[in-house]
DNA sequence: ACGAGCAACTAAAGCGCTAAAGCAGCTGGG
DNA sequence: CCCAGCTGCTTTAGCGCTTTAGTTGCTCGT
């Protein structure tokens, strides 16, 4: 039966509603009706066994167990999230302007981070990768729409954000990663990001470093402005009068922009902190371009760390953390809001700690 | 109604029968009956206009349509599948052995690429991170056992690939994506990594270099012992007698390792070509930091490119391709073997092509 | 010795949707 | 004028599983 498209989805018509792309086959499935005539009992003795609940001798569950695994047989996921049991699967969805996307580690390792908790569990992750809040939005739509996730995971949160809203009033259970602040009802996990940034002013002070610039993110980031706040903060507390943060969009091609900037100006920053790695790799190839010697005439601080700052020469000096066990961490919570609503407060993960390497050091001349 | 797990998933039991963590919530949900009541028609008749199929007039479709659109209805995704359509979903499984994952941004432009035609056709994509091939084989049993999916792609194919046959005996439609050699009666999206091969160690040769080095990914991977051969081949039809591959486990770490003992190498290698962009990076910074001259001493080619070899100094020549490009194709391909299986053939994407940057030049001295 | 109570099962309904079969009302050819 | 053959719907059954409501056949207390 093929899915003869004839008029499904016409530009015209309401949209959205036809079905999605592919044809199963039909060789039969094997179900727990197969397995109870093999055991000889109802297919309702089969389902309590495999579950776990009473109503069945221990001996028949043993019977029942062991010719489920004999025959390799599988719960039909549809069949049983039809009854109303979970999806038995969480979504992610990744907002990115652009095809700057993958260059960060840091998605990649908190997705494996993740996994290791999702898949003990044996529930899926859902991914999906578009290009503005809008679409994602779209996207949150759908799959409550279509019951096909459980939970989901709402990264990169900003102020004012429209998911927020948008997802409680959807019902569906969220988890908020980096959100302290405005974050509604949902439970968020965050990391103590002001304190980092105030401990590495503090390191690049006691260096001797007066002219600090930051080279931000995308300002709507919640984690963004927190960051560009401390800068200000610690540089009032310790006098230094000639910090600054510079805005980007995450993009190597902004940082290594701002970088030349920087270092073009008549009294050029002595050091740098770059809000992520790979904006920090970018500014260490423009230094290195420019002739800057790093960290002779230029310090560099990365606020994220990955192989990407270890890889390079120098080394360069990072907030680390464990972005693996932050995955963990995040998917535990995701779990635990899923199964008992409520039970969840926000979470505070680890602050990152600075790791010191070759790119840092007194300010030269 | 809590899983009470008493007793399941013993230890000692049969495993994995367990249903997945969580409870949905049981805000009855909206369901084609409440449409069909608002419009006045029979749920059939809702099911025949929201899939475009014959049996309603256009003006009750329209009806239909509009009502389900205004009461922002979406399709039960479980409940379509169970009987019998397509699960809407396909899956790749990532096996990376350390956390080095992430660092190599191919997989996620790779998935970005897919998603692009994947979201068009409202067809989700089932993303799992695993250790080993052995547990890969676990996710696609219970993925196709549990009907969760409707196509799978298999990713760097190894000689003598296990799972070749085991997804076929699944019955389940898949790609491999980098197989050109033996994969089954699996259809492959391949590169002609031969070619692009030959192509940089003729650039090289003709820049002079006659001592090229190639540290090699893992050996395993069908397209690593491409790369070897092609190599062999290349040196043997320019005369080049003192190339040589290293085999790595596509690490940074290795990477570096191994550059650090090439360069200490009496006759050290004038160039050399790395089968990733973060070991070529990683190459980079060992040459930096042992302060041999890029490229005055040592050209360095990486075999895959990204933002990385660009945001480092010197720039690396690489050989570039559009992974986005091939997500698309790859995504493409996939839909279709899961839609008519047995009309799609083997695919060529794109050969990479070389990339000149600054990290190659004349060998020195 | 007899019914209450329990253990161990079976029968049947239902989850939301699709698909096959059924059934009105109309048209038109012989 | 009658019925084959439409169109446009409704009814019904069924996908694989869970779950509630039985239904046995015991045991046990009195």
């Amino acid at each position: 039966m093929p899915t003869s498209g004839s008029g499904v989805n016409k530009p015209g018509a309401a949209a959205g509603h036809g079905r999605a792309a592919g044809v199963g086959k039909n060789k039969t499935r094997l179900t727990i009706a197969d397995i109870a005539r093999e055991v000889g009992v109802s297919p309702s003795a089969v389902s309590f066994a495999l579950n776990g609940r009473p109503g069945v001798s221990e001996a028949t569950r043993t019977r029942i167990l062991q010719a489920a695994e004999r025959m390799n047989w599988h719960p039909h996921s549809a069949a049983r999230a039809l009854g109303g049991a979970p999806a038995g699967a969480v979504g992610l969805v990744l907002a990115r302007p652009t095809r700057t996307l993958g260059a960060e580690p840091f998605y990649a390792q908190l997705i494996y981070g993740m996994q290791s908790v999702l898949s003990a569990r044996s529930v899926a992750l859902l991914l999906q990768v578009v290009d503005d809040t809008d679409a994602e939005l779209v996207v949150y739509r759908r799959w409550a729409g279509e019951q096909r996730v459980d939970g989901l995971l709402i990264v990169d949160p900003q102020t004012k954000d429209p998911r927020i809203s948008a997802v409680e009033a959807l019902g569906v259970p969220a988890i908020v990663l980096g959100g302290h602040g405005k974050h509604g009802e949902l439970p968020t996990v965050w990391a103590d990001d002001r304190e980092a940034m105030l401990e590495t002013v503090r390191y690049l002070a006691a260096l001797g470093h007066t002219r600090i610039a930051h080279v931000a993110g995308t300002p709507a980031f919640q984690h963004t402005q927190r960051r560009i706040r401390a800068l200000k903060d610690a540089a009032g507390q310790l006098g230094l009068v000639e910090t600054q943060s510079v805005p980007t969009d995450f993009s190597d091609g902004e940082g290594a922009a701002v970088t030349r900037r920087l270092l073009s100006q008549p009294d050029a920053p002595t050091a740098i902190v770059y809000d992520s790695d790979l904006m920090a790799v970018a500014g260490l190839g423009v230094a290195t371009e420019m002739g800057v010697r790093v960290p002779g005439e230029l310090s560099i601080v990365s606020f994220d760390d990955s192989v990407l700052t270890r890889v390079v020469h120098p080394a360069i000096t990072a907030l680390s953390r464990d972005t693996h066990a932050l995955g963990v961490q995040v998917a535990e919570a995701l779990l635990r809001i899923v199964e008992e609503p409520g039970t969840v407060g926000d979470i505070k993960a680890a602050t990152p700690r600075l790791t010191v390497r070759e790119s840092t050091a007194k300010p030269g001349r």
